[in-house]
Formats: C-alpha cells, structure tokens, sequence
RNA sequence: GCCGGCGUAGCUCAGCGGUAGAGCGAUGCUUUUGUAAAGCAUGGGUCAGGUGUUCGAAUCACCUCGCCGGCUCCA
C-alpha cells in the first residue's frame, strides 16, 4: 500500500514534468527553470520567447492567461498517453550534453557537481513528436517521486491556476521567470473540494467584503496603502481598541499620547534608521532638520521612561498608546488592508526589572487569551527565535539573545502551552512569543506579539535605582495585542463573512416599520434601543417591507425588528435575526434581557 | 520594486477605430406595504490621467497613477 500523501506527492511532481512537456510543445524553445510541488499542487518556471517577425521591433512573446487551456489540454492528452518516468544516474558530462540549450539546467547541474550530489534524469517520451532536444522524449533533470506511469493521474483532478513571475532561485537580483501554477488532487471531489474553498476565501475577501459593508475606502488622491475609515468601520475599530484598553486597564497600564514624528537622531540611537532603511518615510525640513515619520513607537514611550529617574518602587511602568506606525512599503507588496502603510498599532511597552519579566509577560498573555477568545479563535503559541547565522540582523551580544530567549522558553514551558519555535522570526531588538489565530477557513495568522527587549534599554541607557540605590539596567517588553488594526479587521471580516457577532456589529439592530402609519412607535422604539446603548437604526425608507429586509439582511444586520398594528397593539415588537427568519413576538425588555448575554 | 492581468456611471459590467450603454444603486412621483427585490419617470461619465498615431481614439502606441494575482520584502 502506498502512503496517501506520497501518492499525492507523485502525482503532482509528475504533473509539473507534463507541464513542462506541454509548454516546450507549444514553445519549443522555452528555457525551464525548476518544477517543485507545493501546497495543494505543482508549479514550473519557464523562460518563453519567440520571435515574432524580423523587423527591429518584434518583440519576445510571452505567455498569457489564454494559452493556459491549451496547456493544460495538451496535459492531459499526455496523461491519456499512459507514459512512463524513467530515470538514470548520469555524469555530469552526460547531463550537461542534454540540456546544453537549458541555462538554468546547466547553473543546477554546477549546483550539484558543487554540492558533490548525484544526477538523475528522468525521462519521458510522448508518442506525439515534436522538436524536443536532444530526442523526441522529455528530459528532466531530477531526483524522482513521479508516479510510474501517467495511467495514475486523474486527468479531471487538475487545473492549471494562475500565472505570475518569480525570480531564479528567489533573488530580486535574478531573471524574472514565468511560473505557471497547477492545482492536483487524487480525485476530481477533491479538486472540486478545494475549488469551492478558494470560491469561499474570494467571497469574504475583507476588499470586497469591506467596500460593500461600507466599512473603509481607499482614494488614489490620498495613495495607495492608506485607507480611509467611514463612520461604520471606524466603529468596528473603536469597539475593539476599547476591549484591549479596557484589558489592560485592569491590569495597571496607563495610556500615553505621542507624535508621529521624531528626529532622524532618535531612531538612529534605536538602530530603526539603519534598521529600515528605505522603508522610512523621511521628512527634511525648511531648515534642513531630518525627520521621518515613526515606524515604530518604541523610541516615543522610551522617551517618556527617560523623563526622569524611576525609583524600583514604581516599576513596572506600562505605556499604552493606539497610534499609527508608517513604513514605505513597496507599492506591489500592498494589499488591501493586510499590508499597508499607514499601520494602527494597539501598542503597549512595560518597563520592568529582570525579576518582572515573567510576571508581565503573563499578564500579556490573559490579556491576548481573553480579548481572542470573544472572537471565537483558539490561539497557538511560536517561540521566535534570532537567526544564530546571521548576527548582523539584530542587536546586542549572542549572550543577550540567549538569556532572553531562555527565559521566553521557561515561560511557555510554565503555561505548558504548545509552541513551535521559528529560527530567524525574532524581532531586530529581541525574541518574541508569537500568537496565531485560525479562522472559520482554517488559515493561519500571527495577530499577538509578546517581545522581550534586552537590547533597546541598553541602547537608551534606561534604568531604575534599586534597593542599593545603585542605578540599575531594566528590560523592556513590547506588547501588542491585536498588531495592526488594519490586519486584525482584515482577518475578522474574512473570519465571519461580514456577518460580525452582535457586540461587533457596527449597527446591531434596524427597525421596519410596515408602513408610515407605524413610524411613531418605530421611533419610540428606536429611542429606547439608544438609551439601552445599542447601536440601532430606523429604516422608514418608502420601500416593500420586503425589499427592506433584504437589504438588512445582505448588510448582515444581526436583528431586524419588525414594528406594525399588531405590535402597536401589543406594544411588542416581531424580532428577525439574521439568518434565522423571524423568531417571534416579544416586548421590548425581553428583547433587551436576550440580547444583553 | 519586478513579471503578468486590469482601470468605462456610486457598484457589477457590455462596447474594442465612426463620437457612450445595461442592470443595480441614486433622485422624483405613484403606491402604504407583514418577513430576502412594487411601478413609472429622471438625472448621472474629461471612458484613471497625460502625450502621441489617425480625417476621426473609450478602442491603437508610449508614459504616469491606481487596482488585482504572484515574486522579492514584511523589523
């Protein structure tokens, strides 16, 4: 019996090699990259060009979105084929005679005679002829997994993607290859599984979900990677940076204000300057000052710490402040409000001694369990950890790093949470533990960020005066709760489809009057709503009751209240919650009582 | 930033060398509505912006801006 997922495995690296087959059909003198598989599938780079005429203009033609059919067509006419992959140890003599028109086949095969690894070839030979060199047969320079014969390929269970480029090897500094993406599963349910799932994830899109619900907007004007909240996403925003706030209130953190610009000086002492580089936004002044806007606020409420000197006894000092971070990112890595450039971050910094450290950091943690909890996520835990090969990304001595991460790894240990460790994850300043949320469709984000900061302190020089009177080093932790704002929105609208949970929703309640006769008592209604603090509103627009609900209801309104003679009458209300239909007759504080837990 | 695809009314889109269209939304009137779309009428566009080609450009070319999918990056 073969394993599942090897199985798998085969068919989609073998379907790469077809895909491979089927573009050197089309464009016999592409130049292949590298053909791996991935997540759900497979994909090839390619280097295609053909000459189009002779004149000085013509111009390389290049793949597109149409020929992607054809492709795949030619795919599975090869499947139909029944062939077979066979492969042979060769000498680098040998495969280098073979792929002596493939560049990028030639640079592996010097990889590997480097690496003193083995080449293997894989060969495949359709029984259509076409001009492949050296022979009619596919070669592929390879080290196996394919399944032995295309007979075991559903020929309905894959679908070719998307096109996008890629660089050679994955450096910017390389040629862009084209890289067509492939989609494989065993059987066609499964591939039609996994359709009807990116179908899903492109119908809560937070782009398209938060243009509709009138949540933000973006204005070329104003730029790409700055959005613009409206009344009802600012909402949103407000409810949840009053949760963190509230959580942290409890737990002795004292808000702070700070602007959100500082003098080039400032983030070089932080090391952000040399740090982010091009990232910066940089503002030089009439008098030729240079400044830049923050891109983090850590060096803001150090300042604060420094204004004077703290005795032991009022450590720790924890400041808070939701304030925007700026960073230039590069206009082709914005998207949406996942990456941006304007960053609201719910930001916080502790000022402790050593021995505070773990006691703060536990504090963080119920902070984080408890604010995500009300969204309904189950958190996992990453340690993350500095990257020991490359010292030059981050500050302080080996030692520093080493007694932080330490101490990170006592605390997970102590929560017995399970946590996974990311070499090379860590902030520039120090180790982090990470928290990340799986949403309604099972992807993975890291929201929470818990950071222990041995470095930053040493750099600004901040201390307390002990029990000794000596002045003594603290450390620092950097919390967020729900990172960026933007990020976090972005998650929770996908997370719910738009359909936010009733202490969420920006509005929670519309009255319907039936018709005009009703309005009076519909806005009695809505007053009393108001006064009970819910965020309700009156729809007496000249509209079918009909036609009113429906556009309640795609604009997810958890309750609608449905108000005519009968409920005059009765002085009740008919409620419809959404999705449910209408669920009954009932007076006001019933109303109230039910929606209050 | 790089590769590819795009940008037409508030939204979704059609038109693709002969001078601007539909549905929804908006506005007005009629209707006074009982749980997911009442009827009629009206308005609305430097066809992203700019420069060319052409007798003529939304349509073709080039540049800029913006969006989408990837790549690189994400402290």
């Amino acid at each position: 019996m073969e394993n599942q997922g090897l199985r798998i495995d085969r068919i989609r690296h073998s379907l790469a090699h077809l895909l491979a087959m089927a573009v050197l059909k089309k464009f016999p003198d592409a130049k292949l990259g590298i053909g791996p598989i991935i997540e759900n599938g497979f994909y090839y780079d390619f280097v295609i060009t053909e000459e189009r005429g002779t004149n000085a203009d013509s111009r390389g033609r290049t793949l597109s979105e149409t020929d992607v059919p054809q492709i795949e067509e030619t795919m599975r006419e090869f499947i139909s084929q029944n062939l077979e992959f066979t492969g042979e140890k060769v000498t680098p003599k040998e495969a280098k005679k073979i792929f002596k028109d493939q560049p990028f086949k030639l640079e592996l095969i010097e990889d590997f005679v480097k690496e003193e690894k083995e080449l293997t070839i894989y060969r495949t030979c359709p029984s259509t002829t076409y001009n492949l060199q050296p022979t009619t047969c596919f070669f592929d320079l390879c080290r196996g997994g394919h399944v032995e014969n295309t007979s075991e390929i559903n020929p309905d269970a894959f679908k070719l993607t998307k096109i996008a480029g890629a660089y050679w090897k994955g450096n910017e500094k390389n040629p862009q290859l084209l890289r067509i993406y492939g989609v494989a599963f065993e059987t066609k349910k499964e591939l039609d599984a996994h359709l009807a799932f990116l179908e899903e994830a492109r119908r809560r899109d937070h782009k398209r979900l938060g243009i509709e619900l009138d949540l933000f907007t973006f204005s070329d004007l104003v730029g790409s990677g700055l959005p613009l909240w409206t009344p009802k996403g600012t909402i949103l925003r407000n409810i949840l940076d009053d949760l963190v706030w509230k959580l942290r209130k409890e737990r002795g953190y004292q808000q702070v204000d700070i602007p959100h610009i500082a003098k080039k000086e400032l983030y070089e002492r932080s090391g952000h300057w040399q740090k982010f580089g091009d990232e910066l936004f940089k503002i030089t002044t009439r008098e030729g000052r240079e400044f830049a806007l923050k891109p983090m606020n850590c060096p803001h409420h150090i300042q604060i710490y420094r204004r004077k000197q703290f005795s032991y006894r009022e450590l720790p000092q924890r400041y808070a402040s939701t304030t925007k971070v700026y960073r230039d990112e590069q206009t082709g890595e914005l998207s949406g409000l996942s990456r941006v450039r304007a960053i609201t971050q719910d930001d916080a910094h502790v000022f402790c001694r050593n021995a505070q450290v773990k006691e703060e950091i536990l504090k963080i943690w119920e902070i984080v369990t408890e604010f995500y909890a009300l969204a309904g996520f189950n958190l996992t835990v990453r340690l993350s950890l500095h990257d020991p090969n490359r010292p030059e990304e981050y500050l302080g001595s080996p030692e520093i790093w080493q007694d932080a991460e330490e101490k990170l790894r006592e605390i997970i240990q102590e929560k017995g949470a399970d946590a996974s460790e990311g070499i090379g994850e860590a902030a520039f300043y120090g180790p982090k533990i990470d928290f990340m949320a799986r949403d309604s469709l099972g992807r993975e984000w890291q929201v929470a960020t818990i950071q222990l900061d041995m470095n930053l302190p040493e750099r600004f020089d901040l201390t307390c005066v002990n029990e000794k009177g000596e002045h003594e080093r603290i450390v620092m932790l950097h919390a967020a709760i729900m990172g960026s704002i933007e990020r976090y929105l972005s998650i929770l609208i996908e997370h719910f489809a738009g359909a936010f949970p009733f202490w969420l929703a920006p509005v929670q309640v519309t009255i319907l009057p039936v018709s005009e006769k009703f309005q009076e008592y519909a806005k009695d209604i809505l007053t009393q709503l108001r006064e009970a603090d819910i965020r309700a509103e009156l729809d007496d627009s000249n509209e079918t009751l009909g036609k009113r609900i429906r556009e309640s209801e795609l604009r997810k309104i958890p309750y609608l209240l449905v108000v005519g003679e009968r409920e005059v009458a009765s002085d009740t209300i008919a409620v419809r919650e959404r999705g449910k239909g209408d669920t009954g007759t009932m007076d006001i504080d019933v109303f109230l009582e039910r929606i209050s837990h």
